[in-house]
Formats: C-alpha cells, structure tokens, sequence
DNA sequence: GGTTGTGAACAAATTCACAGCG
DNA sequence: CGCTGTGAATTTGTTCACAACC
C-alpha cells in the first residue's frame, strides 16, 4: 500500500522473486501464490506477501498473483525498464570473465565498453567489445550514456579507478576489488568479495563441526590470548590482486 | 565477552575487518583504534566495538586493539586455521576467472580439483589446474579432504551440480547460479549473483534521479495496472547460463 | 475454501551515551 | 584524557495470526 519506501531487505529480495516469476512464465503459470513464491526463493511466504504491499501489488484473494503483472510491477520498481549501458573497468581474469557473461545483457544490462589502464590490452576483443584505454573513460561514460561502472582491478587500483569513474559521471559502481571504496553521497556502491564469502562458509563450518560450541571451553579453538605477534598459520599477504563475490541466500545449519 | 552466538551481521563484517588489519600490520601499525578500523571498513565504531566484543576481544581502553592478535582472534573465529580445499565445477568463463583467481589462495582456500561435465574440457589445464571429469568428483572429495564446492555452471545444473557435491560430501557450497538449491541442512550455501547485484543498483539509482519519490504520484514511472500479460521493453528471457555477485559493502543515497 | 494484506508481537541489528579502565 | 565495553533506546526486519475478500 505504501509506495514511500521500500525497505532495503525487501529491495536485495526482489531481483530474486523476478527470477522465479520468469520461470513461472515460461513454465505457462497464469498466476502464483505467495507459498509457491515463498518456497521457490527460499523464504518465508508472510515475507513474499509484505515485500509485494510494499509495491502496492494486486494478488488475488483466494488465488494469488498475476505473474505478467507481478513481472511489470517489479520491474518498474527496480528501474529495469530500458537499457542501462555499463563499463568494466580492468580486463583481467575477471574482467574477461563478466565481459563474457551471457545472463549479463539478459536483464537490460549492456557492456558499452571495456577499459584497461594496460596500453597492451587496448585493441583486443572481448564478446566483440573492444578494450579501450583509460583516457577514454569519460567520453565513453558521456556519449554512451553509461550509468554502471563495474571496477575489476586489483585491491590497489580500486580507489583511484572509482575517482575516475565518479569523475565520468556513472552513478553506480560494482566494486570487485577488496578494498573499501570512499565516493560522493550521490554514488550508490555495491561491492562483492569472493574471499569474503569463502571466509564466511568457513565460519559456519566450524560452527557445525565444533557442534554447539559455548559448551565446555568458552574460547574459540584457537590460543586466546598468547601475547604473539605475528600470525602463525595464515600468510600475511599485503593486498590481493582480483576479487570477487559476497551477498545473497543464505542457509544456515540450523532451521529447515 | 560471550562466546555463546555471534551474530551473522557480525560474522560479515569480520573478513572485512581482518582485510583491514592485515593492511595496517603491513603499514608497521601496532595497534588501531574502533575509529580507524570503523573509518577502513566503511562502518560505524560502535559497531566494531560491539563486534569484536562477541569475540572476547582484548582491546586496551585509552590505547585501542593490537593488530597482531585481533588478526590471531578473528582467522581463529573464521576458521582460517590450516588450508582448505575448494572444487570448482562449471569449466565455463566464470569458473575459468575464479580457477585463475589469485586471492583465491591467498587465505588459505586451495583450489583442489576443477570438473566438468564435458569431455572435451577434462584434461584441459587452467592455472596449473587439470580439468577432470563429473565421474571423479566423490573421489576427488574424498581424497582430497575438500570441504567447499563451488558451483560455476548454468543455472539449469546448478541443483543436480549440487546434489552431487552434497553426495560427495562437501559441507559448502558456494553458488554463483541463479537459482535457488535445495540442500540437507547440514550443508551451508551462499549464493552470489551478478545479476542481482546489478537490478539492486539499478533500483538505488532509480530513486535517486527520481528524487525522493512519494512526491505527486503515488506510483513508480511505470503504469500501475495496465492489465496487459507480456513484458515491453525487458526481454523475457528463459534461464540464464552463468552467474555470479551480490553481497558487501553498501552506501545508500543517504548518509555520510 | 483458499489466499491476500496487515496489525501486533517478536527478534535482530544498530546507534547512543556513558561508566570504567588504562 | 582517550578509548573500550556495554546497557538502554531505537530502528529495522521477521513472523504470527486473522480479518477481509474473492
């Protein structure tokens, strides 16, 4: 019912009912419940149905949601209507990688370009797009009309590249790097971190491995305080070069 | 103080954290105040502090916390103690990217097998990596004591990729499909995914050129109920190949 | 009957503010 | 005097439960 703001837990779950409502579609559904929505997505059905009033949907009493509406509705409240033109700067590995990611053009996201700092890499193609040099960034921002900036250089780089991007004119950055970027209030970013994610399975691991901890030692298994200094299993390492990946679904060990 | 439950929201932050620590250990820093780790992190001090409380942490008042052994505590809690092996599945562009990933290993996460479901890929090496078939991966588990399975692959394999890591007795599973696994609740998943990532920035940046909406109209700039079925300008789409992104760091269009 | 939409209860996370200690 | 650790207040998010409605 109320349009004025959406919640940012409801926002992060939306692009996931999408998916789900597509593949309804095509698997002929005319409409969906908030339980079959729930199940598919992997939340609670009182969730589905609250996000959904938060858009001021129109489910059907006693049948549910119109699937070609609810696609509409959600749609237009992500903005994913038109195409939205983004850059990928750092053509690495990774770069390489979302350069010829296939489900990326699939939603309305084009790749209006490619951009490296490396003047070797300028020239070459990628999913036929050509990498262009850094000094071009702000043309290409300007006259491509590109709003997304996705930054896949290493950690050190990271900074200087969202300088240059903001300086272009994108509004919108997706960060790569591991590092925390510093950007204008009026630039939205999101950044994902493999390692992170990784670091974060292998807590929950050793959650589940250690049973219910807070048992018998009230310390974690390693020394508590042995007044050392420097690490001792894990390398030190100073910055990483490429990152990756962090946020959505999650289960944890416990709740079915 | 309690060892008892540490928060997900604080388990998040950690590999964050301990990203920052690392940095200033290099920079010869001895100890950090919650400010400056609060400032690094893109958060707020109270809530460094709060975290590390869950950990037993021993900051000294007046002086603020040692790297070295907030380094020591946060690895322990992670689980960051000793190696670990990681399977990547889905030979494809993304699984390429991260099997090439130099911070994959840089924490500890060892990359100990790549598999593919085609033959023509297994044998193929990538990183100093061999490619090797489906068949082998419950071997491979095994011998090789690996406990993370990443999943690369289009989003159709994704549940059957993950039915055989589970089979094969990983306790993780990181996905990069966009789809939604269903797995015995021993098994931890965390899902990442470009394309989320990408609509959620889209739907920030939408409300900021917007302005603050709830303004004249009560509906977002698409029509509200025009009854039609079939999307306009957003391609429908069947399923999409490969995925990757969401998580981290976030700054919304409010706030300093 | 079945399902939505939502108020009210509950839980989690954040922020404030300050006592307590080095 | 500065900074940690934490109780209390606040905000945000989830879950329950049920009336309203098709």
């Amino acid at each position: 019912m109320d349009n004025g703001r959406i919640p940012e837990a409801t926002v992060a779950r939306l692009p996931g009912y999408l998916q789900v409502l597509r593949q309804a579609a095509d698997a002929g559904a005319q409409t969906v419940s908030s339980l079959t929505l729930a199940k598919a997505s992997g939340v609670n059905a009182a969730i589905v149905r609250k996000d959904l009033s938060h858009l001021g949907s129109h489910g059907i009493r006693g049948v549910g949601y119109h699937v070609g509406d609810l696609v509409e509705v959600i749609s237009g409240t992500l903005g994913l209507t038109g195409d939205r033109a983004v850059v990928i700067v750092g053509i690495g590995n990774l770069g390489r990688a979302l350069a010829c990611y296939d489900g990326f053009g699939q939603r309305g996201f084009r790749i209006a370009a490619l951009v490296d700092h490396d003047s070797r890499k300028v020239g070459e193609k990628i999913g036929g797009v050509e990498v262009e040099p850094m000094t071009a960034l702000h043309r290409i921002v300007t006259d491509r009309e590109v709003t997304i900036g996705v930054i896949a250089t290493p950690t050190t780089a990271a900074q200087q590249v969202a300088d240059a991007l903001v300086g272009a004119g994108v509004s919108s950055i997706l960060n790569f790097a591991a590092a925390h970027l510093t950007v204008p209030e009026a630039v939205t970013v999101r950044r994902v971190d493999l390692s992170t994610e990784l670091q974060i399975l292998s807590f929950y691991e050793q959650v589940r491995v250690g049973g219910s901890l807070a048992e018998s030692s009230p310390a974690p298994p390693l020394a508590p305080r042995t007044g050392g200094a420097s690490g001792a299993g894990v390398t030190p390492a100073s910055t990483q070069p490429e990152d990756l990946a962090p946020v959505a679904a999650v289960r944890l060990g416990r709740r079915g």
